[in-house]
DNA sequence: ATAAAATCAGTAATCGTTATTGTTTCTATA
DNA sequence: TATAGAAACAATAACGATTACTGATTTTAT
């Protein structure tokens, strides 16, 4: 691990994801940056997205759609995919633990963790006409 | 949804799939079929791979790893993700169908799906001295 | 104040994947 | 079985997301 010193760019970028409750792209936070910081780099962005990712203070989603998202949202929660508009909600399930337990039965490894998303059609995509093909 | 005619390149894709129990990449299939086929195209590769997929004879599992996988195997099961060395290896929770309907009732929309991945240090990264960090 | 090191902006390169184009292979019908 | 239209192909270019590189700037310890 580097020294790591301080830089107003990573700080803005924390803030950033802080403030959100979306689960924004590096490419959306580097464009939505570029109006308090007008130079920053996209390479800024990405590097200190997994700076901070590594430390474990934001979260990364890989959501199919191509691109990473970021979450600053630390608590415990799992996420519900629109397979139609691919927007990601905040969802909580209370059985994460006991889960684990049943993984470590059977798992060729040491168990440390899980990630559980859902998928299915979004109420505003079915409220917008949209119904499953 | 296409005609779908007879292709030879996508029977053997598909074969290949079925009888591998890890869970390759585009790419390992385009160089493992070459043998077969000396001038398949990693085009070919990809549209079968994903016109399979449709068609749920396949499965695609995004992996966090640069690279989507596919999984010949269609029974239900889950993923345990060696952080160190990548590699995936099945494993069967029987408890989908209660986390679907848990998730149900807090989500935003219709639920339909869940992925669930575990992620560890497995046995053999274990025994050869890796212990995390 | 200063010097070493981390970080930066800018840009080129890389990687996985998709799109395009002109050719080949299937398959339905004659 | 010949043939014509459609689907699939190989080859390659294009694309979008991410990473690597380079020389200038900022931070921090002295």
């Amino acid at each position: 691990m580097p020294a790591l010193k301080y830089s107003r760019q990573r700080e803005a970028i924390r803030r950033f994801l802080m403030t959100r409750r979306d689960h924004p792209t590096a490419d959306t936070v580097y464009t939505c940056l570029r109006e308090e910081f007008p130079n920053i780099s996209l390479g800024t962005v990405y590097r200190n997205l997994t700076l901070l990712s590594d430390l474990g203070e934001i979260r990364r989603i890989s959501s199919d759609s191509g691109a990473e998202h970021f979450d600053g949202d630390l608590t415990p929660h799992q996420h519900f995919i629109c397979s139609h508009c691919h927007r990601i909600y905040d969802i909580r399930i209370d059985k994460i633990a006991s889960l684990l337990d049943d993984a470590q039965k059977t798992a060729p490894g040491k168990v440390e963790s899980c990630r559980l998303n859902f998928y299915g059609i979004c109420e505003q995509c079915a409220n917008d006409g949209f119904n499953e093909n």
